[in-house]
This record gives C-alpha cells, sequence and structure tokens, in this order.
RNA sequence: GCGAGCAUAGCCAAGUGGCCUAAGGCGCCUGUCUGUGGCACAGGAGAUCACGGGUUCGAAUCCCGUUGCUCGCCCCA
C-alpha cells in the first residue's frame, strides 16, 4: 500500500482512459453547438448557501453530501454539488436576462458529493448538462430532451429508455402531496421503516422505494398526471405531443420524481438496458421556481445532466468502438553521442514544425530502441547513426511496412511539416 | 449513516500451518541478432504476502484489531 492514495470516491484518469473522456466530450460538445448551446464554465466552489437555497434543505444532497468548508476569510464555501444551481447563479449574475430568451447553456464539469463509493458512483464525478433558461414553452422541454436523446445515441448508446412524468408546479404539487399523503396513512402499516419517515419528511419519495410490498402500493397511488392543474396538464400535453412528433418513444412512469426541490412539472431520466445500481445515465427536468429562489425575478428554465463516469461504463458494457488517441508519429533513434546531437536537434525542428516527435532511449542498443518504436506504436521510426550523421541524411522507417529509405534531413523536415 | 465481501510484485494471480529463500502468466529490462521492431528462445529486475498484535516449535495460511478497496442499502449522474 503506498503512502498516499487518491482519496476516496476519486480516481486518476490515465492517459489509457483519456480516449473515452475525449470521445464523449467531443460527441457531447458538437450535439451542444448543434442545438445552439454555448459553453459555460463556473467556478469549482460557491457559496454553500447557493445550493442550500437552491437545491433545498431537505435533500440528500444538502443535509449530508456537501463538502462545506470554510476559506481563510471565514466564508462559508461548497465544493460544486450539483450543476444546474451554478449556472442558474451566473444567469442572475451576469443579467442574462437581459439577452434573447431562453439562454441556452451546456457544461462539462467535476461534481462533489461526500456519498459511499460503488459501481458508477463517485465522490467526485463528471456532468456533462445542458440549461436552457428564459422560456417556459413546452417545446423547450422536448428540445431539451432531444438534446439528452441525441447525444446518447451519438456516442453510441441506442439500447436506452427514456422515462417521463409531470410533477406540477406550485400550483397543483401541494393539493397532490395531500392526495398522496392521505392515500399512504391509510395503509402506512404495510409500509417499510423508511417509508414511515419519508411519509412525513418528502411524500414524493414513497413512489419510488424498492421494497416490494411498497412498490405494489405505489402502483395503486394516486398519480401526479392524473391531479394536474389546467395549466400543467397542458404543458404535459404539449411536450408529449411534440416528443411523439420527432419519433422520441418514452415510457411514462408516475413514480419517477427527483431528488431534487427545485423540479417542476417535466421531470426525465435516461436508463440503460442494462439492470444495475446507479443505472440511470441522464436526469433532468423544468425548474420554472429556482431562479426567483436564488433571488431573481420569476424565470423559468429546464436542463438535465448526464454523468460521464456512467457513460464510460456502459460504452465499456456495451463495447462501442471508440477511437484510439493518436499514438506519437516519430521517434528518432540515434546511436551514439554525434547522433544524440542530431536527434536533439531534429526533434526540435520537427516540434516547431507541428510535427509530433520523441526520443527513443539513447541508453539502449538500437534493438532496444526498436522495441520501443514498437512499444509505443509509433507509425515511423527515424534513425540516425555515424553514416547519416556524417551524411546529413536520416534513415525513414515505415514501421507498418518494414520499409526503409534514407533521404537527407532537410528533404524530410520539409515533407514532414508539409505533410 | 447501515450491511456484506475482499486484501500475495505495475497488472492477473497459485498457495488454506512446515519442503515458501512465495509458482505461473501479462508487462518491463537484457541477450541470442557488434546498425534495425513485432515472433521465438534464454536470462534479469521487481513482493516488508495491506498494517499492528496474538496463537503456535513454526503463520501468506488460524484468531483479534486497524486501515484500505469492492459490492449492496439510502440517495443520485
Amino acid at each position: 500500500m503506498p503512502t498516499f492514495q487518491a482519496p476516496r470516491g476519486t480516481t486518476d484518469r490515465l492517459p489509457a482512459e483519456q480516449k473515452y473522456w475525449r470521445y464523449i466530450e467531443s460527441k457531447a460538445m458538437d450535439v451542444a453547438r448543434r442545438f445552439g448551446y454555448g459553453r459555460i464554465d463556473s467556478p469549482m466552489f460557491e457559496d454553500a448557501g447557493l445550493f442550500v437555497r437552491g437545491v433545498g434543505e431537505g435533500t440528500d444532497i444538502v443535509e449530508k453530501e456537501m463538502y462545506v468548508f470554510e476559506d481563510r476569510g471565514g466564508d462559508m464555501l461548497t465544493l460544486r454539488a450539483e450543476g444546474t444551481a451554478p449556472v442558474c447563479r451566473a444567469y442572475l449574475q451576469h443579467g442574462m436576462q437581459n439577452q434573447a430568451q431562453p439562454v441556452r447553456m451546456y457544461y462539462i464539469c467535476p461534481v462533489f458529493r461526500y456519498e459511499r463509493p460503488q459501481a458508477g458512483r463517485f465522490r467526485q464525478h463528471h456532468q456533462f448538462g445542458v440549461e436552457a433558461i428564459g422560456d417556459p414553452d413546452p417545446s423547450v422541454d422536448a428540445e431539451v430532451i432531444e438534446l439528452a436523446w441525441t447525444m446518447m445515441h451519438d456516442i453510441g448508446l441506442s439500447d436506452i429508455t427514456l422515462v417521463t412524468n409531470s410533477i406540477g408546479d406550485g400550483d397543483c404539487r401541494p393539493e397532490y402531496i395531500r392526495a398522496l399523503k392521505s392515500y399512504y396513512e391509510n395503509v402506512s402499516g404495510h409500509l417499510c421503516q423508511d417509508c414511515k419517515s419519508r411519509l412525513e419528511r418528502n411524500p414524493l419519495r414513497l413512489l419510488d422505494c424498492k421494497v416490494e410490498t411498497c412498490r405494489a402500493l405505489g402502483e395503486e397511488a394516486p398519480k401526479s398526471v392524473e391531479c394536474l392543474c389546467a395549466a400543467c396538464e397542458d404543458h404535459w400535453n404539449r411536450v408529449q405531443s411534440y416528443l411523439s412528433a420527432m419519433g422520441i418513444a418514452n415510457r411514462v412512469d408516475h413514480r419517477l420524481v427527483r431528488g431534487l426541490d427545485y423540479y417542476t412539472r417535466t421531470v426525465f431520466e435516461i436508463q440503460p438496458a442494462v439492470e444495475g445500481a446507479q443505472s440511470t445515465i441522464c436526469g433532468g427536468g423544468r425548474y420554472d421556481g429556482l431562479i426567483e429562489q436564488l433571488g431573481g425575478r420569476p424565470t423559468p428554465g429546464i436542463g438535465f445532466g448526464s454523468g460521464i463516469e456512467r457513460l464510460t461504463l456502459n460504452l465499456i458494457r456495451n463495447e462501442v468502438a471508440v477511437p484510439d488517441e493518436p499514438s506519437p508519429q516519430y521517434l528518432i533513434v540515434t546511436m551514439g553521442e554525434e547522433a544524440r546531437i542530431e536527434g536533439v536537434r531534429l526533434a526540435n525542428q520537427m516540434r516547431a514544425a507541428g510535427v509530433g516527435a520523441i526520443l527513443a532511449n539513447g541508453g539502449r542498443a538500437l534493438r532496444g530502441q526498436m522495441r520501443q518504436a514498437n512499444a509505443l506504436r509509433v507509425s515511423t521510426a527515424l534513425i540516425l547513426g555515424e553514416d547519416e550523421v556524417r551524411d546529413g541524411t536520416v534513415a525513414v522507417r515505415d514501421m507498418q511496412t518494414s520499409s526503409q529509405q534514407i533521404v537527407p534531413v532537410d528533404t524530410f523536415l520539409c515533407n514532414a511539416a508539409g505533410g
């Protein structure tokens, strides 16, 4: 056991794993571009109050998962616990309500939560997310869902399910929760211990309990979509008709609620077909009260977050072909100190010309250096020995075909830089 | 916060009381091949057997504790 290890729930992203990240990030960025979303990068830490106000005091995130610390000036700060609240804060701080609405933004950033790590769950994980702030129209809900759906297919995950629900707004939800509570109070004798406390603390969460008896009760429970006020119902129906116009199938699950307080109306998740804990790879919804909660004028918004670690896990599980990181093109092999000097010079000139070059381990025999060329998967070895140095040439060896020719260094440099 | 399992070189591991001065494989290094890689063969480096204590004539192996990791619950991406 080494003296120091990466802190619990964090991982080193090694060179060999980078290809997944580059792949997902580039696909995500391209989708965002096509939908007209601009990138935003917010700080890694925020005023602790932002999350308390935004996410909700009773949520698990705020109650027990935030990394909170006091800095040397006495400010209470929190490592970013969630993606949406910081973007909304930035929206307010930079007066984005004066831009054309909605303001469309995306982010790729780390998120920190103090949880017990397990498969697909970390204390530092990374999310690709988008937010469309300032437009209440249901077509924006459909657009955000379409964006998520498109991104999944672009990276090669097609065996996935979109799950949707509407949990109403400030007008109809209180009534729904009353109905839900009275339903559960009548059957409270059959509830598990956790659910009994949920009944008081967070009745919506009763619906997604995994205990079999509670599940069965959840099936019969009042459904939020049946208790919507007229405005919410109209919104919900239009989201559904836009989705169907785009041919995006979705399963309405009245037990889908979400753990953050700010959600209103549309909520959704995307789940892969393979069963397993922490299977959700994308989750989001509308948050029409959040900006106001953070001190702004009433402003609607909708967005989602998608966990890059979980996406990677699913790419590997489904054996999606992900392009390798490009390996260095040239390895310079030298024999003797004279040639070494030429090798250093050549590498320097190549790099200056924008061509990738690395020097082989000069302490090794030619054979060992060639082995290195093989191990590094370079496409070409450049060999400098006594003869080449004397003649101002370099032996250019194609590692695939094993064909080799001796060319003047200047000619080689010209060709390499040009091609 | 609760529950379960695991811990032997960089990685995968055999070993369940004494022939363990710890097998084997991958990877790494060297040589066979004095200036040419992949294949093959030969050799080499690399392990306080997670840490601490106990039982025993004897512990990688049994017991206790600690730490770490993994998996599940809660919740989430």
